[in-house]
RNA sequence: GGGCACGUAGAUCAGCGGAAGAUCGCUGCUUUCGCAAAGCAGAGGUCGGGGGUUCAAAUCCCCCCGUGUCCA
């Protein structure tokens, strides 16, 4: 980046000079006389005892003064950002206060909230996890202070001039820090394709805030610049907070009087991360995320985790709930949003709590017996089980020493060492709805004009084509729904033809007829839709909004919509939820939900600034997901649920008829599905059902009411004539056993030995069990033969220490071309198809004598 | 989304190519005024499902399903 982009006319105006840092060697702009830039590590901290600032800030008191600082001049105050990014698809989290404005205002395609605008939002970075509590100054929640400017073009707000000195303005003025005391240090600033100058901000040793300047985009090796520049500043509010203090470390500044009590019972390290944890995990439940094992849930519950480690190995230690209370009480000042759902909160923690516990237990006893098993053959666990408990079990590795006799001693590189065994996994996640096979539309085609959103019950229409190949039709305007939104295809006719298909392609929606088209560009069509098709998806596409909000209402605001699905037979909707549902809620949602059918309530659709439609409903809008656009289309059942939806909704609740939930299951940790129909569908269903139980009752001979009783009655019958032919089987085998025991001439007597032997008609698990009713002394050899697909069996069972079963049928089995091997007591061989059994029957009678006899 | 581990009697688990086991629980009997307890006897298993390899599969291989867990 040219020097040039740093020579700031504020810079001049104050009389800062530039200079080169001995240590780092960047170059930095200050007022002072320092040979080094102000930051850690290239200068070691200055301000513990000895605060930067005039005054010692609590966070609430920092937020509002630095809020109020750029509220003076000319900023507009926005509320905070969810911490989960509900409005993007490529990232969990929000990381940084200008993940809140990507990608909608940075692109251009919206205008922002306020120009200029000062937010504090919070972040979080789980990728300095293992520092926090460590390093004093890490933390997996953090605040980002800030103040936004996006210039256009034909409107320039303010950039690296007027930032720097409203940052320097803001450092020396009732903050009171030295203005010879700070460094601006120069960097480059780089992502997502974009990049520009930054300076980084450091004041004793402390880097305060970066102030970013996206300016340019990369293409190729030159720079084009941006049509929209951004100002994207971060200050850290804990720094701030921290320089105020000069406290040891920042957790103590921070936390404060929670710091402090917690203190009293734990180590300083666990007193940070209890409170980080805490700090985090108030913010991640209350936008409602639910710990699982997969995806944001992840690390909710990898944060609960830990928490409730440090809690059980503590003694006299508080409860989770208390501590986390304690926190949310804290940021509701500034954010009463935090807390507003504590009971709902408490039972996600709780629920989460007691898997945990499960989890542990479970993992406690296997721990246990493999160590036992080990030590008892004469190993040792070593390092490499601990790794594979943890990656596989969940098992921390301070958990399982507790539990081995002789443990061996934790790595120091443990986590690296778990980490390697993910090194040669291939992330898959880019993965892309493979094409269609929908063909291209020329560009010059006028965008079709989409009338399904403004009037769902204009079912039949005229329009004219304006791009037609093969079975393909787009037309200048169309009320057809394309497949979207978890909606299916409309279907119906153009003309005579028949649609089969309707899909999204860029900015035209085309039409897939039966056969090609035989349509000309600029033709006069009628359109006509399958109307009873539509109105099931509508109803059911309705009722999914319904339900959502029932199932909210219901179970608590931590529910959210993980992915639906609206097709003519039925509905389904997925849900964040930490349990499977009970009867009773089921029963409750369904009671509810078709009691807001039964109210009739108004559904409004319209479109709405994505700006003005977050302040308004807040971001629980995005129930399907990041949706694009600068405007969003809000379908808005009254009094009861807001979403941004594309798709085609009835206009009064009581048009969805009836509601009947289908089915309910888990679909994986955390998530819910539940299956339903709605409108005709869902009489269909219930009519169905009636005709399966009639049937049945048909069939059974019962009256309906006596159906579960009479299936027992069956199952019984079923289980007793199943116990009837094995019993009898055994009879059948014992009466050939006796048989065979009274007949002098198979049974002969060699030493302590009887060496029985037999030809009969059984399979091979038939021999097994006559050879065990044969043997049932000790000192007895059974030698049986059989026969199965034209195969001979040679079975040989012993009782008798002096005979090998299986040498037995070793010797033998060269007589028939046998295959096979066993156990000293019990030895089995095949022979070839048509081969001598008899032979072998007595090779093996010679030779259990000759091994018999003394 | 990917990796790893695990699905065996009602419960907790062992077995990891040769005749399905242990403990608890259950049933019956003995002992006891009765209970607890003990002793004896017994019932209870498509070894998650489906393919394959093998003379032989709970055990080895492949594909599903389910559970747990680590990591993005």
């Amino acid at each position: 980046m040219d020097s040039s982009e740093y020579d700031l006319p504020f810079f001049h105006r104050a009389g800062f000079h530039r200079s080169t840092c001995r240590v780092c060697g960047s170059a930095f702009w200050t007022l002072g006389d320092h040979d080094r830039c102000q930051e850690a590590p290239c200068r070691d901290y200055g301000f513990v005892g000895h605060p930067g600032f005039t005054r010692p800030h609590t966070p609430h008191e920092m937020r509002e003064a630095f809020l109020g600082f750029f509220e003076q001049r000319g900023h507009t105050r926005v509320r905070r950002y969810p911490t989960v990014a509900r409005w993007r698809n490529d990232v969990f989290f929000t990381q940084a206060s200008i993940y809140d404005f990507q990608p909608w205002v940075t692109s251009g395609a919206i205008p922002p909230p306020a120009n200029p605008l000062t937010i504090s939002q919070p972040a979080l970075r789980f990728i300095d996890l293992e520092e926090v509590g460590r390093s004093g100054r890490h933390f997996t929640l953090f605040e980002m202070m800030a103040h936004h400017a996006f210039n256009r073009p034909d409107h320039e707000v303010y950039f690296k001039d007027r930032t720097t000195e409203l940052c320097h303005e803001l450092l020396t003025g009732d903050l009171g820090a030295d203005p010879t005391a700070i460094t601006y240090k120069e960097e480059v600033w780089e992502g997502g394709g974009n990049l520009g100058p930054s300076l980084s901000v450091g004041l004793l040793g402390l880097e305060l805030a970066t102030l970013v300047f996206m300016e340019y985009v990369r293409d190729g090796a030159a720079l084009k610049p941006m049509p929209l520049t951004v100002v994207d500043t971060g200050y850290g509010l804990e720094r701030f907070t921290w320089m105020s203090q000069g406290t040891k470390t920042a957790y103590e500044a921070v936390f404060g009087r929670e710091y402090d009590e917690l203190r009293r019972t734990f180590p300083p390290r666990e007193a940070a991360i209890l409170l980080d944890h805490a700090r985090a995990l108030n913010f991640l439940l209350t936008d409602g995320v639910v710990p699982s094992n997969s995806k944001e849930g992840y690390f909710a519950r990898l944060l609960l985790r830990r928490s409730i480690r440090i809690l059980q190995r503590t003694p006299d230690a508080p409860e989770l709930v208390a501590i986390l209370d304690a926190s949310g009480r804290e940021i509701a000042r500034a954010f009463p949003e935090i807390g507003a759902n504590r009971d709902d909160l408490h039972r996600v923690v709780l629920a989460e709590a007691e898997r945990f516990a499960e989890s542990i237990d479970r993992a406690r006893g296997m721990i246990r017996r493999y160590d036992e098993r080990t030590r008892s053959t004469g190993g040792r666990i070593n390092e490499e089980d601990l790794v594979q408990w943890y990656d596989s079990l969940g098992i921390p590795p301070d958990l399982a020493v507790e539990e081995l006799k002789e443990p061996p001693k934790i790595p120091d590189d443990f986590y690296a060492r778990v980490a390697t065994r993910h090194e040669n996994e291939r992330p898959t996640n880019d993965y892309v709805e493979p094409a269609v096979g929908l063909p291209d539309v020329p560009e010059s085609t006028p965008a079709t004009e989409v009338l399904y959103y403004l009037d769902p019950y204009t079912l039949s229409f005229e329009a004219h084509v304006a791009w037609t190949n093969g079975p393909f039709v787009a037309l200048d305007r169309t009320y057809f729904y394309p497949t979207g939104g978890g909606q299916v295809t409309d279907k119906g006719h153009l003309g005579d033809l028949e649609v089969v298909e309707v899909a999204h392609q860029g900015r035209w929606i085309l039409h897939r007829l039966e056969r090609a088209s035989p349509f000309a560009v600029g033709e006069r069509v009628r359109g006509r839709i399958d109307a009873a098709r539509r109105m099931q998806l509508m109803q059911h596409h309705t009722a999914t909004h319904l339900l959502n909000g029932a199932l909210r209402e219901t179970l608590g605001p931590h529910v959210w919509q993980a992915g639906a699905y609206k097709g003519t037979e039925s509905a389904r909707i997925d849900i964040t939820h930490y349990k499977a549902l009970s009867r009773d809620e089921l029963r409750k949602v369904e009671r509810r939900v078709n009691q807001v059918v039964r109210e009739d309530r108004p559904v409004k659709s319209y479109f709405e600034g994505r700006s003005e439609a977050e302040r308004r409903f807040g971001f629980t809008l995005y129930q399907g997901g990041a949706v694009p656009g600068k405007e969003l289309r809000i379908v808005e059942v009254e009094g009861f649920d807001v979403e941004a939806c594309g798709g085609t909704h009835c206009t009064h609740t009581s048009e969805v008829g009836a509601i009947a939930l289908m089915d309910v299951e888990r679909i994986q940790d955390g998530i819910v599905r539940l299956t339903y129909a709605s409108g005709e569908r869902a009489l269909d269903l219930r009519d169905e059902h009636e005709e399966i139980l009639k049937e049945a009752s048909r069939r059974l001979g019962v009256p309906v009411a006596q159906l579960p009783d009479g299936i027992d009655r069956l199952l019984a019958e079923i289980e007793e004539s199943r116990k009837l032919a094995r019993a009898r089987r055994r009879e059948d085998l014992g009466a050939t056993a006796e048989r065979l025991l009274a007949d002098p001439s198979v049974a002969e007597r060699v030493g302590e030995t009887t060496i029985i032997t037999g030809a009969v008609d059984l399979g091979r698990p038939d021999l097994m069990e006559l050879s065990r009713l044969l043997t049932k002394e000790p000192g007895r050899v059974a030698i049986l033969t059989g026969e199965e697909e034209g195969r001979g069996t040679l079975f040989v069972g012993s009782t008798s220490p002096r005979v090998a079963a299986n040498e037995v049928v070793r010797e033998a089995s060269a007589e028939f071309g046998g295959k096979g091997g066993g156990s000293p007591a019990a030895a089995t061989a095949v022979g070839e198809p048509g081969a001598p059994l008899a032979r072998a029957l007595e090779a093996a009678r010679l030779a259990a004598r000759r091994a018999a006899s003394p």
